[in-house]
DNA sequence: GATAAAGTGAGAATGATAATCATTATTTAT
DNA sequence: ATAAATAATGATTATCATTCTCACTTTATC
């Protein structure tokens, strides 16, 4: 891992996230991870959905090197401000936690909290326009659809 | 307040959600709500920006009749069901309500949890497709960009 | 290597939301 | 209308994810 003042990796993350550095793996980039942020990065990239913060302490006590609870949020809240891990909020108001890599596009029912994801987006390109106009670094966007599962509405309406 | 079997309230509400029932204003429309229910959707359609159900709380407690905090919760979660109220979680974790009337696009720092408005939103024809492909029942959905603020940008790359 | 800076963990504190339950209001059926 | 059944309410308590604290350890800078 290099070592860099602190621009230099600001610098470095402006490159990868304007797509001048490609996005391979990690240990390519000559971005700073803590342990701890590295460790959760990996697990995030090992697993399909999306994991909630307990969930990610939980894995982590079972293995031999284990993890503080408040690393994990700590570790979590980072990756978020450096625009690699991206949150969204359920229903029930945990937060479950993946890779900006991956899309996140949701039909999210209000009554029973379940949530099937959405294959198109018609916004990527929006997403682009926007950070030019704006003057934010837009990291990622959240497409959420929200309303009642075909169960529930039975289930309400009887 | 019209006084019909459940069946037939049910139906009301679909007649409203497929837009054969026109949204005028509340009164006009057969829907049977509680009295704290009626009175937060009033409270939402008077106020211009997203409320917390603390917010709404405390609203309620400057006025003669007042309102319990259970009941705040519980006619915002109803109401939600209902497809009148949509919510949005905060980065800090709060959630604010507004009416689905609204629409619901944001750009969000995630730093220091500034959110600003979109004005465009290039999806509400994919909502319909959405609905009619997925047997959901859709009330409204949510753009949400992430990423970090002018100055938040600068605060943390100095 | 010495000093400064940043990261970590255990536990306590916070605070929004949900659950409980006795009471009150509203609806349905007679 | 009146009684029985059903739903809504409010005060309080419980829950639980997240954040804070602070002593300690690790890592980075010179």
């Amino acid at each position: 891992m290099l070592h860099l003042p602190k621009s230099k990796i600001l610098n470095k993350f402006l490159q990868f996230l304007s797509g001048e550095t490609p996005m391979t793996t990690l240990s390519h980039l000559n971005i700073r991870l803590t342990h701890s942020q590295r460790q959760i990065h990996t697990l995030l990239s090992q697993t399909d959905s999306a994991m909630t913060a307990q969930a990610i302490y939980q894995r982590f006590q079972t293995q031999p090197q284990s993890m503080g609870l408040a690393t994990v949020y700590r570790a979590l809240r980072t990756l978020q401000i450096k625009g690699l891990v991206q949150a969204r909020a359920q229903p029930n108001g945990e937060w479950v936690y993946t890779l900006t890599t991956e899309d996140y596009h949701y039909l999210t029912c209000l009554n029973c909290g379940a949530s099937i994801p959405v294959e198109e987006c018609p916004i990527h390109t929006f997403e682009e326009k926007l950070a030019q106009t704006s003057q934010f670094q837009v990291f990622y966007h959240t497409l959420e659809f929200f309303g009642l599962c075909p169960p529930c509405t039975q289930r309400l309406g009887s």
